[in-house]
RNA sequence: GGGCGAAUAGCUCAGUUGGUUAGAGCACCUGCCUUACACGCAGGGGGUCGGGGGUUCGAGUCCCUCUUCGCUCACCA
């Protein structure tokens, strides 16, 4: 009987759930990912500082995969800068979210039959307070089983009072500076939110609609008239005039003249103003001040009231100068209600004269869906002209930077034609708007809150408003950090920040208007690099969703594959601003991948505790170079190698003089790369060759055995740490098991790898021994040699590879299960042949173990591929257009090619009559 | 309607300033339980690079055009 194992050993499987929980409180116990203020360069610490804040989910929210992506795109970056040295801060929060968390409480209230006006506005924020507090937050817990490496001492809410604070200095800074201002216009309304919307959460969307012609007889003329085109028959109750472009010759005798306008019967005026488009309709246009935003701006002009016909509801209601132009039976129809009993008026009346069906673009809200309604109303706006333009000379000059490239136009063009921004709400959840109106008329734009006895001796009453939930959002880079307070450590340690990771979807919501308020409140960018990843898709790529019904429950993959697999799956097929396109039908396809890959590097593992139990072997610094077989030179070259790719693939963490330099500007941010990159040294190179060669001498006594066992521990901890912001948990797992690891020193903390480099020489030794065998296997496979067969290879002209294939013969024979025998010349007899790369030809001879016919028109088939490529060549190197203007590299190294080819031809030919063809 | 982007293997994508016989992962086929790993190992098949035209000695790559998708903005009622 053996004696029972050590306790280096590991677990056959790798257990994520067993595991993944418990080392993530070791971190958090451990404040691995806590950032100390101190230690920023920029308060005279030792460390560059490195900040990301989180694009803070719904207070409400519970994780989904485009958290699961964007969460794990975050992680990877922030623990690369961590290991890399910098003083890294991941800032983690919640938004309070508005509108959205309004309507789930609002939700709750109708279960129990009531609504929140039943309860009252105070109540309603209690409740909602409440309920936040009791299932709020939930996604924070939820990033922590993803495994996001954020800074839970400094988790911030847009909320708190902390925030609040910043959200009330923001307003009345730029009130003062004249950027705030109230307005009376008509904005976008949802009637089943009941709430103004800003342009941006009024989304557009293609429907099919019925455009209806309408005839407006001509005042005091028998047979003229003129017929105006519209989608929305109902609002024409609101009519105050006809409107003719000015040079319009069709109308040009009508203006200044009155029309009839039906089923209202009065008298409006036409009216010439160049808004009409000429070639569009009938070229003329009715004007509906109230209900909509350009005929008001024409209403406006020409000194016209504005009657509102419809009330918040979207129902059919007087309002403001309507008087009597609602008909009795339409009062209180529901808008939609309203445009069919209309339409069928006209029609009765004759005033219709056409209706087509027509495909239009409809507003809804980006909340309920609501077809939006839109109303005149008087509301709190930001000038963003002034705001724009830094943040749009900021890209522009390249001081920040927005990955993928192509959405930097998207970004500057948004920002050119930029309008003002509506944020005051009518909702009762969110930052109330700071301003007080006094029973004298006076307003009164405050920071603080006036005492009880101002309101009384003024007779104060608050704005009822509160903020677009975007408005604290927007200064979140800000707020989290201290501001409005300057001096405030974190402020001067860790603002600007480095990198915003989000969804284009939110690039115009949140993205720029960072960038706005990070130019107006502290003269400085909020930070320079934005990385826009895609969206997680289903495989007919829709966007998931739950109403689609086609989501993946990350925390269902976290249970059955791991956190590890889930990010893995996500990063390594995440290309620069492509979607993530994952089945949820099949979950095993899309993470089987990420799963298979962490069992991979715990087999290593194990595969390495067994043979180096827990005897520390020698660092690899102490160990001189001559004593490094060409395996190991081999292995630490390519180590070498993949930490160039993978740092090229990450790129530059920051522009080191304040812009981005053009040739840096779009560099970086690969993840998919780096993904790869690492894993195929992992995988194809560590464990594929190196693991393989080492196995023979990790058995024999004596300093090589002792080299190996350096080399294995120092390629496998540096493979951890190249994958360790990738797939945290079982990296972090792994490495605390190697041997010689200090008390409580964590992965999460070590250094990033750097390229050592001086190994190229003898690691050449290596690359031709895996021909060799390479060349063996493939011959086996091509002929389907049984593994109970020998295939005794013979080696010929490669004089360099005999001192190898000496020293590493065992190996060679192992891996290609084949003997190999040094010759001066080939055989005779039908062989199969492989011309090594490096020089020299691998023979094996085939009596007795294939058909020589096959093996005949094989070479055949082999013969006159080369022939017909080396025509082509030929050619090539013939056209004089070529030689003359092709650069002279390309034309040697062609040539060389063709000297080669006509070699092998030449073989080839050989080998083809010793078969005895023809 | 304006602007931008994409179309390469069955799927998801690479392909650097034009230059070897266009690559990877997954899937598929064949053979292997080789003492870390069958969640594995080895080998293999598969693409007239969306259609057409042009520039060039040479085009997946540059230009024009068509088709099809996607994103984004927008005041044609």
């Amino acid at each position: 009987m053996t004696a029972p194992k050590d306790t280096t050993s590991l677990a056959e499987r790798y257990d994520p759930g067993a595991t993944e929980a418990a080392l993530y409180e070791a971190w958090e116990k451990a404040g691995v990912h806590r950032a100390d203020a101190t230690r920023s360069l920029r308060v005279g610490g030792p460390k560059r500082p490195f900040v990301m804040v989180i694009p803070p989910p719904n207070v409400t929210a519970v994780l989904h995969m485009g958290h699961g992506l964007n969460d794990s795109v975050q992680d990877v970056i922030m623990r690369w800068r961590r290991m890399a040295g910098d003083e890294a801060l991941w800032v983690p929060g919640t938004d309070h979210a508005g509108i959205a968390t309004q309507n789930v409480v609002e939700k709750l209230l109708a279960a129990e039959g009531k609504t929140r006006f039943d309860v009252g506005r105070d109540a309603f924020v209690e409740r909602t307070k409440q309920f936040v507090a009791e299932t709020g937050g939930a996604i924070l817990r939820q990033l922590r089983a993803l495994g996001c490496s954020c800074d839970w001492t400094r988790t911030a809410y847009t909320f708190s009072p902390e925030l609040s604070r910043a959200v009330r200095e923001a307003f009345v800074t730029l009130y003062e500076k004249g950027l705030v201002y109230r307005g009376h216009r008509v904005i976008h309304w949802c009637p089943r939110c009941l709430t103004s919307l800003s342009d941006e959460e009024a989304e557009f969307h293609d429907e099919s609609g019925m455009l209806y012609h309408v005839r407006y007889p001509v005042v005091g003329s028998a047979d003229e008239s003129i017929v105006i085109a519209t989608t929305r028959p109902e609002t024409m109750l609101a009519d105050v005039a006809v409107a003719v472009h000015p040079e319009d010759e069709r109308y040009t005798h009508l203006v200044g003249k009155r029309v009839m306008l039906p089923i209202v019967n009065i008298e409006i005026p036409v009216i010439a103003d160049t808004y009409v488009d000429r070639e569009f309709g009938t070229g003329a246009l009715k004007i509906t001040p109230a209900h909509d935003a350009n005929d008001f701006d024409v209403g406006q002009r020409h000194g016209l009231a504005s009657p509102v016909v419809i009330d918040a509801e979207g129902r059919m209601n007087p309002g403001p100068e309507a008087g009597t132009r609602i008909p009795a039976d339409i009062v209180g129809l529901d808008r939609f209600d309203a445009r069919k009993r209309i339409a069928k008026m006209l029609a009765d009346s004759g005033a219709l004269v056409d209706k087509e069906s027509r495909a239009h673009r409809v507003r809804r809200c980006y909340r309920c869906n609501t077809i939006v309604e839109p109303r005149l109303s008087d509301q709190w706006f930001v000038k963003m002209k002034p705001l724009a333009e830094p943040a749009l000379a900021a890209v522009r000059s390249g001081s920040v930077r927005v990955l993928p490239e192509r959405w930097e136009a998207v970004y500057i063009n948004w920002l050119e034609g930029i309008r003002d921004w509506n944020i005051s709400r009518q909702i009762w959840w969110g930052h109330r708007v700071p301003v007080w109106y006094a029973a004298d008329g006076t307003v009164h734009v405050r920071r603080d809150d006036p005492t009880l006895e101002e309101v009384q001796r003024l007779g104060l009453r608050q704005d009822t408003d509160v903020f677009d939930t975007w408005f604290s959002s927007a200064l979140w880079p800000l707020s989290t950090l201290g501001w409005p307070d300057t001096s405030a450590q974190d402020f001067r340690a860790f603002y600007p920040t480095d990198v915003l990771v989000t969804a284009p979807e939110i690039l115009f919501f949140w993205v720029a208007r960072m960038m706005f308020f990070g130019y107006a409140f502290a003269e400085q960018e909020p930070f320079h690099t934005v990385y826009l990843h895609g969206t997680v898709r289903d495989t007919q790529h829709r966007k998931m969703s739950k109403s689609l019904g086609n989501g993946i429950d990350p925390l269902d993959v976290i249970k059955l594959y791991g956190a590890d697999a889930l990010r893995w799956t996500v990063i390594a097929g995440l290309g620069m601003g492509t979607d993530v396109i994952l089945d949820p039908a099949d979950l095993e396809k899309s993470f089987a991948p990420g799963r298979n890959f962490v069992t991979k590097l715990w087999n290593i593992g194990r595969f390495l505790l067994q043979n180096i139990g827990d005897t520390t072997p020698p660092a690899l610094s102490s160990i001189d170079t001559s004593q490094l077989a060409s395996a190991d030179a081999w292995i630490l070259s390519r180590l070498d190698a993949a930490i160039a790719e993978c740092d090229a693939a990450l790129g530059p963490s920051r522009p080191e003089s304040g812009a981005w330099p053009a040739g840096e500007r779009f560099r970086g941010m690969r993840l998919d790369e780096y993904a790869e990159a690492a894993r195929r040294f992992a995988w194809n190179e560590l464990a594929d060759w190196y693991v393989e060669a080492v196995k023979p001498r990790l058995l024999s006594p004596g300093n090589d055995g002792n080299v190996a066992r350096a080399v294995l521990l120092h390629v496998y901890d540096h493979a951890l740490r190249l994958l360790h912001p990738i797939v945290p948990f079982i990296t972090e797992s792994l490495w605390q098991k190697l041997p010689g690891r200090p008390a409580g020193a964590f992965l999460a903390r070590a250094a990033w790898p750097t390229v050592r480099g001086g190994w190229s020489t003898n690691a050449r030794e290596f690359e031709r021994v895996q021909e060799l065998v390479a060349g063996i296997r493939q011959i086996r496979g091509d002929y389907n040699v049984a593994p109970s067969v020998p295939t005794p290879a013979v080696l010929v002209g490669a004089d360099d590879l005999a001192g190898a294939l000496e020293a590493n013969r065992a190996f060679v024979e192992r891996m290609s299960r084949s003997p190999v025998a040094v010759a001066p010349s080939a055989p005779a007899g039908p062989a199969a042949h492989v011309v090594l790369r490096g020089g020299g030809e691998l023979v094996l001879p085939l009596a007795g173990i294939v058909d020589v016919a096959k093996e005949q028109a094989r070479v055949s088939e082999e013969l006159s591929s080369l022939e017909k490529q080396l025509k082509s060549l030929e050619g090539r190197l013939a056209n004089t257009g070529f030689v003359a203007k092709a650069p002279p590299a390309i034309v040697e190294a062609e040539r060389r090619k063709a000297d080669e080819w006509r070699a092998r031809r030449e073989q080839l030919a050989a080998k083809h009559r010793a078969l005895g063809g023809t």
